[in-house]
DNA sequence: AAGGCGGGGGA
DNA sequence: TCCCCAGCCTT
């Protein structure tokens, strides 16, 4: 038996080597000159689910029209989620208000302090709790990430499925003892994370330059491309939107999603869904005073069409494009509203609707 | 316990 | 294509 392999003396020492490697190899990242709670916990919400460079720009732009937490409550919703566009999971935004709101209101404007009472905040979970509790207050407390995930399944050689109840339990009790052997908590959590986006990599991890080399049981049996095991995800569903333009002087005739479905609170044009795909105006089944509103309008002849891919859903869209006469107003759908185009381009939109936007008036 | 929720980037 | 990304919420 290879002394190095046992995993009580692997739990023993991963934390000061990863602390140690993070000293040499850590990024300059906007986020780590800071220990303001609120601007640590906007980084953590915008960084959730998204990659650091995805994330960055907003990070920085967050914080140049939301520099304190009092801003971000006072802001309109609308605003807000018009300056998260395109960063998906729009809920995160509309949480993210929410708790600038309790904050500045029922906390006196002072951020929670301890893992439990972050944990209470809406849109902060057990990772996002402990990254703010740890990084901002220094509490004893391990983050269990992506990252976490991965690199502690190759290192201990874990073969649970991570999205199994048993297995986050797993991972979180062994997160919870090691970060017991960090010389600093906060320092320990974000070399951990760093070490799994840059070292230990999902795809083509950098084995061969690794401190941990001789402590890790996938490398050692050479199962780093086997692990984490993850279960695969359902397919991916697709869906057939027809939009209807409606143009009138200049203006769009746009709603605001209020339904349990994707880009809730964001805005869009009237929409007709398909089990199929509809191409062509003449073959899309319209409820009655929406097609009689289309016959009398001017439709222009060309059709757009335009793809999204979300995770889960795989969405084909049509745009027809029609000029309503000033008498036909009155008809217009309820929901629907006129907009300017510089109105319009205030609206928060899912990016199908920005790129439509961009290529038709662009 | 399972499913829904965005969008982008890398292989 | 497929997978993953500093996850969380609802049912």
């Amino acid at each position: 038996m290879n002394w190095q392999s046992d995993a009580n003396v692997t739990e023993t020492i991963l934390a000061p080597v990863l602390e140690g490697w993070y000293d040499h190899h850590k990024r300059d990242l906007p986020w780590r000159h800071t220990r303001d709670p609120y601007r640590i916990w906007l980084s953590e919400v915008i960084l959730q689910q998204t990659r650091v460079a995805q994330g960055k720009p907003y990070y920085e732009r967050f914080v140049a029209a939301y520099p304190t937490v009092a801003d971000m409550a006072r802001a309109d919703e609308q605003s807000l989620l018009r300056l998260w566009q395109g960063l998906g999971y729009y809920s995160r935004a509309r949480n993210l208000h929410q708790t600038a709101r309790y904050v500045t209101e029922h906390c006196a404007g002072k951020f929670p302090d301890t893992y439990q009472e972050l944990l209470k905040m809406k849109g902060i979970g057990a990772y996002t709790a402990a990254a703010v509790a740890s990084f901002a207050f220094g509490e004893r407390v391990a983050v269990v990430d992506g990252n976490v995930y991965r690199v502690l399944a190759r290192i201990f050689g874990i073969d649970q499925d991570i999205t199994t109840t048993t297995a986050k339990k797993t991972f979180a009790a062994l997160a919870a003892r090691l970060i017991e052997r960090a010389n600093d908590p906060a320092t320990y959590n974000q070399a951990v994370m760093e070490f799994g986006a840059i070292q230990c990599t999902p795809v083509s991890p950098d084995c061969l330059l690794c401190p941990l080399q001789q402590y890790c049981v996938a490398y050692q049996t050479g199962r780093q491309s086997r692990l984490p095991v993850k279960a695969k995800k359902s397919p991916v569903r697709d869906r057939y939107y027809s939009y209807l333009v409606f143009r009138n002087n200049g203006r769009l005739a746009l709603r605001e999603r209020t339904a349990r479905d994707i880009w809730q609170n964001l805005f869009d044009f009237y929409l007709q869904e398909t089990d199929e795909p509809v191409t062509t105006l003449r073959d899309l089944a319209l409820p009655d005073p929406v097609s009689g509103l289309v016959q009398q309008g001017v439709s222009t002849a060309y059709v757009v069409e335009l793809s999204q891919l979300l995770s889960h859903q795989r969405i084909r869209a049509f745009f027809h494009l029609i000029d309503l006469p000033d008498r036909l107003l009155e008809q217009l759908p309820t929901g629907l509203n006129w907009y300017t185009m510089d109105q319009v381009n205030e609206l928060p939109k899912p990016v199908l609707i920005s790129n439509y936007l961009a290529r038709e008036f662009g």
